[in-house]
DNA sequence: GTCTATAAGAAGATAGAC
DNA sequence: GTCTATCTTCTTATAGAC
């Protein structure tokens, strides 16, 4: 990686941190100056406006859960084990959940509100996620209309729990929902194998 | 009422949809200028700051919480009913919560970045509806643990839908919540019948 | 590539006239 | 009570030196 990609890297990094801690509107350039010690001028350098800094931070968010997905993938064999995983992710975030929120509702949840193109590359987050769980659903013999909207379901449920995680600063919630989604996983296992 | 009372009211009722709107860091003064005509000398004579303006709005909405939870005391006679009434908001609430999100939900996940004091104050309003769902699960029969816990996952559930009806533009994950949270209902009505 | 300097505007809050 | 005018700070974006 050249220097100038690392230094690229170094602002995207930083600006992920900060979107996702303060908020994309009330994180300003000069915060990321603060985090990585560069000049303002030089992310100008890199990054010619806040909302194109925005789209490589979505992008990246994209590339990273593609990547947790295929993995998911390729450690476990069955839907149901894969359900499960993604149920369990909210246990192994729930420190960052409660913190801060989901880094994808709580963003998505923010840019909806300026109605503008932005949201909906946030909500491409949401998408990777709803097409790979409506995958599982599918794998596990449901048809592709029911798919989509357990996939929906799932995920509604998962916002849910961490928006309340975050407000309340307390994660049973979370450990409640992750016990029902299991649940859910389970019994579609046994329709799946009946 | 007077007229400064009045003017008072025009104010908050502006900041009130604003803050719904664009969200409260995406509001500015001069917003409130420009819906209600007033000058920014003038609303600054009656609100010192953003801060306090902010204050006025979330205890307003408290209010009328309260006002719409006492309302359902009285016109319902059983729990069952009045927390069908309440998944039933959903439905009736569908239009502003795809084009905006939920109220409380989208300020909570807003203000709970900041990691301040407003975020406490506008949490009050699920406090709100938290401790009314668990007095209907309480009067069901539940425990007041399990009353707590089941309170706090109906709102949960409702956050869900609204964040994820909100970033599709869609009120299919609405709909098919609140046809849970009624089933749910049911069993729970089958349940303290028994 | 990286920096300093600065423009240009918007924000919240204040002062004082009427 | 309501207004205009101003202060101060913060923000994004640009220009140009090194």
């Amino acid at each position: 990686m050249s220097k100038g990609d690392q230094t690229r890297q170094r602002i995207i990094d930083a600006a992920d941190d900060l979107f996702y801690q303060k908020g994309f509107n009330q994180s300003a350039v000069s915060d990321i100056v603060g985090v990585t010690g560069l000049s303002k001028g030089n992310i100008t350098y890199y990054f010619s406006s806040k909302d194109d800094l925005l789209k490589a931070v979505i992008d990246q968010r994209k590339k990273n859960i593609q990547a947790l997905l295929e993995s998911w993938n390729e450690t476990f064999s069955t839907p149901t084990e894969r359900l499960t995983r993604f149920a369990e992710m909210l246990l192994i975030e729930k420190n960052q959940l409660i913190q801060y929120g989901c880094p994808m509702g709580s963003l998505i949840s923010e840019l909806g509100k300026s109605n503008s193109s932005k949201a909906s590359e946030a909500r491409a987050m949401f998408d990777l996620f709803i097409d790979w769980l409506a995958d599982q659903f599918s794998e596990a013999g449901c048809t592709r209309k029911q798919s989509k909207q357990m996939a929906l379901r799932f995920l509604s449920q998962a916002q849910g729990a961490s928006l309340l995680a975050h407000a309340y600063g307390d994660d049973e919630v979370i450990r409640r929902t992750v016990q029902d989604l299991k649940d859910w996983c389970i019994t579609l296992s046994k329709e799946t194998s009946s």
